[in-house]
RNA sequence: GCACCCGUAGCUCAGCUGGAUAGAGCGCUGCCCUCCGAAGGCAGAGGUCACUGGUUCGAAUCCAGUCGGGUGCACCA
């Protein structure tokens, strides 16, 4: 095994071996598969260093039973020095234990692969688009788009670590009547900003009618022109202020008395391209970067949407049809039937077809994302989406779609996932705190940021499974830092870091030369140490980058309590009077856990501090 | 009515895609620093893994059904 070969990696490829051995000898089938075979930590540590399941998935395909194989596999495995035992247990577990060298081997191996230790090439380099947060662009980044945006750039970190060849898109929804409405904003706040009207508070119900000023009815007037409706809707967010200053000073008054067709591109690009400075901050401030933004106004414009369309039609995926009256609790009152050019996503599972155009001729947004997601599928091998759990009835029918698409040249169709995000419930003391982006009452993501930092923000989202729904609570986050796990694990690395400072004063380094002191306390941290590599393999395959988060928060456990052992017994600390090679031993393994605790944070994008 | 997600300790949640005696934090009980390693640690109590059936060597995990909670069900996005 090469010296750079993980602990875990080399036995399995061991284990694999000695199963080709006995396929060869003619006790396993030619052709067994190993794909069920595991090699696992023991649950309980009593059991010993390793275990595999072995024996117990092959017995059935080799005609025997499972004790009677694994009799067959601990004998091939005596030939390996460094496992001092293999024992049966159970209904066929094999249990290994290891010599402390394989341990301090491994040690080694962290130590020498270092910021790439956890790295995995079981991705083989494919390239897997991961699209996420595709917030709209119509305001500030609030709470409600936070876990997605962290889940995807989390999960987006670990396939890199995993060894994919990741793109990191944001799908720009810029085409829907809510860009529309954006534009008509702006446009008031621009009118504002030339002096002409008054911005109202809560201008946006028309039966708003406390005020009777000119004022009012002249901001009524220039709204329902600006909108196109006399019950117009607004985002009135006092965000979209510095827009609408922005284009006075560029402009002047020259649209002041402008027809709506006459501003409404302009002031729609303006505004479009404004809230995505915006957004683009916002997730900075997170730590998020994307690598590209795919614009759907612009796939419109291409014409890939009606390739798309063409493209289904001859392959009978697509057919003019009438909608059945939709099945709501509460129906439209103004739903009349409308033929309309349908999707056939009944075909996959969904409950209706799907239009993927609207009667006045402009794409549904389900329309364009067929087209969207058909042109990422050019670019990639893999397609993965994080999209928040509200969007969870549209799942089928765009897997549909993809499906159908990715396939056109009789091949398979290509992997797509969608990853759905449970909502964060947002509490305020307890108490639900409601989001609304159209009353400009939400809790922004920068607000939260600057109240308990990027970390906790972060750590906190990656410390529950995204299929399950999650309570914030401001106010408990805001106060309760000592109780935030990320803390916990930040602060294991915080004592690494000054146990290293403090022996660097005392003119002590790290030194492999005495590895071999270490004993079964140290021992047990490597082995925490050396899941890190297949803790990554797992996540990454589970597409669940949570799974690190628990493992870090599990060696953090372990560190602490090592560190422990030296409150009341000063040789089991770190940094032993008298003993400088033991000492320098520990600090290897010391730096090691750090390193582990550092590549973990990293992929989570949580920074590992020096101190607290 | 239909679809999807969830249901594990008093509370908040893990549980390595089917493995061994189901775990952690908070809370509770009892311990561990007369400064220099307590932002921490140790021990204890606490479970019908919602329920019922099924699949098999083996189920918290997979399947079916039931009951609860959530989300969604437009030509919106």
């Amino acid at each position: 095994m090469t010296q750079t070969k993980t602990l875990y990696a080399a036995y399995a490829a061991l284990i694999e071996t000695v199963l080709t051995d006995l396929v060869a000898g003619g006790v396993l089938p030619a052709g067994t598969s190993f794909a069920n075979v595991t090699l696992e930590p023991p649950r309980d540590a009593a059991h010993g260093d390793l275990a595999t399941n072995a024996a117990m998935v092959l017995a059935k395909g080799a005609g025997t039973n499972p004790r009677a194989l694994a009799e067959a596999i601990t004998a091939k495995l005596a030939a390996y020095p460094a496992i001092t035992a293999a024992d049966i247990a159970g209904p066929g577990f094999i249990n290994l234990r290891l010599a402390p060298a394989a341990w301090i081997e491994e040690l080694r191996t962290l130590a020498a692969l270092g910021d790439a230790y956890g790295r995995s090439a079981i991705g083989q380099g494919r390239r897997v688009n991961v699209e996420y947060v595709s917030a709209n662009p119509t305001g500030p980044m609030h709470m409600g788009h936070c876990r997605g945006a962290v889940v995807g750039d989390a999960l987006a970190s670990l396939l890199e670590w995993a060894g994919h060849a990741v793109t990191r898109e944001y799908y720009v929804n810029d085409a829907g009547a809510q860009v529309d409405v954006l534009a008509a904003s702006v446009y008031l706040r621009y009118l504002e900003a030339i002096g002409i009207i008054r911005f109202f508070g809560t201008p946006w119900s028309a039966d708003n009618s406390e005020s009777e000023s000119d004022e009012y009815d002249e901001f009524v007037k220039r709204a329902s022109e600006a909108t196109g409706k006399v019950d117009f809707e607004l985002y009135p967010g006092s965000y979209l202020e510095p827009v609408g200053i922005a284009l006075a000073q560029e402009l002047g008054d020259r649209f002041a008395n402008a027809s709506r067709s006459d501003w409404l591109i302009l002031f729609r690009t303006r505004a479009v391209a404004a809230m995505m400075d915006m957004i683009r901050e916002d997730l900075a401030t997170l730590g998020i970067k994307h690598d590209l933004f795919s614009s759907e106004a612009e796939l419109q414009a291409s014409g890939k949407v009606d390739d798309a369309e063409a493209w289904l039609r001859t392959h009978d995926l697509v057919y003019d049809g009438v909608l059945e009256a939709p099945k709501g609790k509460a129906p439209p009152e103004d739903w009349e039937p409308v033929q309309l050019p349908l999707f056939r996503s009944t075909r996959f599972g969904d409950d209706q077809d799907r239009p993927i155009k609207k009667s006045n001729g402009a794409w549904t947004y389900f329309g364009a994302d067929l087209a969207y997601h058909f042109q990422k599928a050019q670019s990639a091998d893999a397609l993965v989406d994080i999209w928040g759990a509200d969007h969870a009835g549209t799942v089928k029918r765009i897997k549909a779609a993809v499906a159908a698409l990715t396939s056109a040249d009789g091949g398979t169709a290509k992997p797509f996932e969608v990853k759905l995000v449970q909502m964060v419930q947002l509490l305020k003391g307890g108490q639900p705190f409601k989001m609304s982006k159209r009353s400009g009452n939400f809790v922004t993501l920068a607000d939260m940021v600057d109240e308990v930092g990027k970390d906790v923000v972060r750590f906190t989202m990656l410390t529950r499974k995204p299929d399950a729904q999650m309570d914030f609570d401001f106010d408990k986050v805001v106060e309760a830092s000592k109780d935030n796990p990320v803390f916990y694990v930040q602060y294991a690395h915080a004592r690494i870091c000054s146990t290293l400072r403090k022996a660097a004063e005392a003119g002590l380094a790290p030194s492999d030369a005495a590895l071999e002191r270490l004993g079964e306390e140290e021992i047990a941290l490597i082995r925490r140490a050396a899941q890190f590599p297949r803790e990554i393999e797992a996540a990454a395959r589970a597409r669940e980058p949570h799974r690190i988060a628990f493992y870090l928060y599990d060696l953090a456990a372990d560190l602490h309590s090592f560190w422990n052992l030296g409150n009341d017994r000063p040789e089991k600390r770190f940094i032993v009077e008298q003993d400088a090679a033991l000492s320098a031993a520990r600090l290897f393994l010391a730096t090691a856990i750090g390193q582990v605790i550092r590549n973990g944070l990293g992929v989570l994008g949580v920074d590992a501090v020096e101190t607290m």
